[in-house]
DNA sequence: ATGGCTATGTAGCATAGA
């Protein structure tokens, strides 16, 4: 099964880019990230026609998550249940035995900011919901922008990217956290001789020169990562003409599609 | 290198992204 995640920056500009590229790819499961579309105007039927089942989670401007799936969606679950937020930033659903959280992570703009504090309550949030989901099902997969470079190996300039926002101590922990949880971070299952990025800055040549950003990530459940046979970031999409910031990230591994339930202990 | 692009909503620029 190939999984990937991508931020589109705006899913109506970004449409024929990704047809052409479910076309190539052909994963199973695509998480999209700010599609920025009210779910009236989600293009159901280009991707209905490309061979996927949908949902989403959307409004207007900002933010926007969705789920598309060569196989049927079910159990779609929009948000963190229990908390309540404005911002549409999480969509779950099942495919089959394996369960799917799609995140857009607040960016949290600066340390300062008051959206750096929501930042750190919603990873927060995210982190107990997602405890009660592993709970439930042993197969867990949570993609998207994590807008959290974990290490200093994640970025460009660590001596750029040192204590502010998308590398600051609170949210290396919470992301972290997640980890604890019993989640692996699938990049870390693969050797990469040169540092890899997904994101760069629309300025200054950033994705000429490569200084980027690996802050979209995907965590699977140790039944999960005990399969996955590749990890890899495809950058043919951020070379494109007008581009989305994000280039997206795949993973191929081999659930169990029977079970559902999760392993004892 | 200091917001230098890009997208949206909306009709000039403001807000947000990371």
């Amino acid at each position: 099964m190939r999984l990937a995640s991508w931020n589109v920056n705006s899913l109506k500009v970004r449409l024929p880019h990704l047809l052409d590229w479910l076309e190539l790819q052909r994963p199973d499961v695509v998480c999209l990230q700010e599609t920025k579309l009210e779910d009236s105007n989600f293009p159901f039927d280009a991707l209905q026609s490309a061979g996927y089942h949908v949902a989403c989670a959307g409004q207007k401007t900002y933010n926007g998550v969705a789920i598309l799936s060569r196989e049927p969606l079910t159990d779609v679950v929009r948000g963190i249940p229990g908390w309540q937020d404005e911002q549409q930033r999480v969509l779950t659903a099942c495919i089959g035995a394996v369960r799917v959280v799609c995140v857009y992570v607040p960016n949290g703009q600066s340390v300062e900011s008051d959206k750096y504090r929501y930042k750190l309550e919603w990873l927060a949030a995210l982190k107990t919901y997602l405890q009660d989901e592993l709970r439930r099902h042993a197969q867990l997969a949570v993609l998207g922008d994590y807008n959290i470079a974990p290490t200093g190996s994640d970025v460009y300039d660590p001596q750029v990217w040192k204590d502010v926002v998308l590398v600051s101590a609170p949210e290396r922990e919470a992301f972290s956290a997640l980890l604890g949880l019993g989640l692996v971070d699938s990049f870390s299952l693969f050797e990469h001789a040169e540092p890899v990025f997904t994101w760069w800055d629309y300025r200054m040549g950033a994705f000429r020169r490569n200084m980027g950003l690996r802050i979209d990530h995907i965590l699977l459940s140790q039944a999960l990562a005990g399969d996955c046979s590749d990890w890899r970031v495809d950058l043919e999409p951020r070379r494109r003409e007008r581009p989305s910031d994000h280039a997206p990230v795949l993973v191929d591994c081999n659930p169990d599609m029977q079970s559902a339930a999760p392993a004892a202990g």
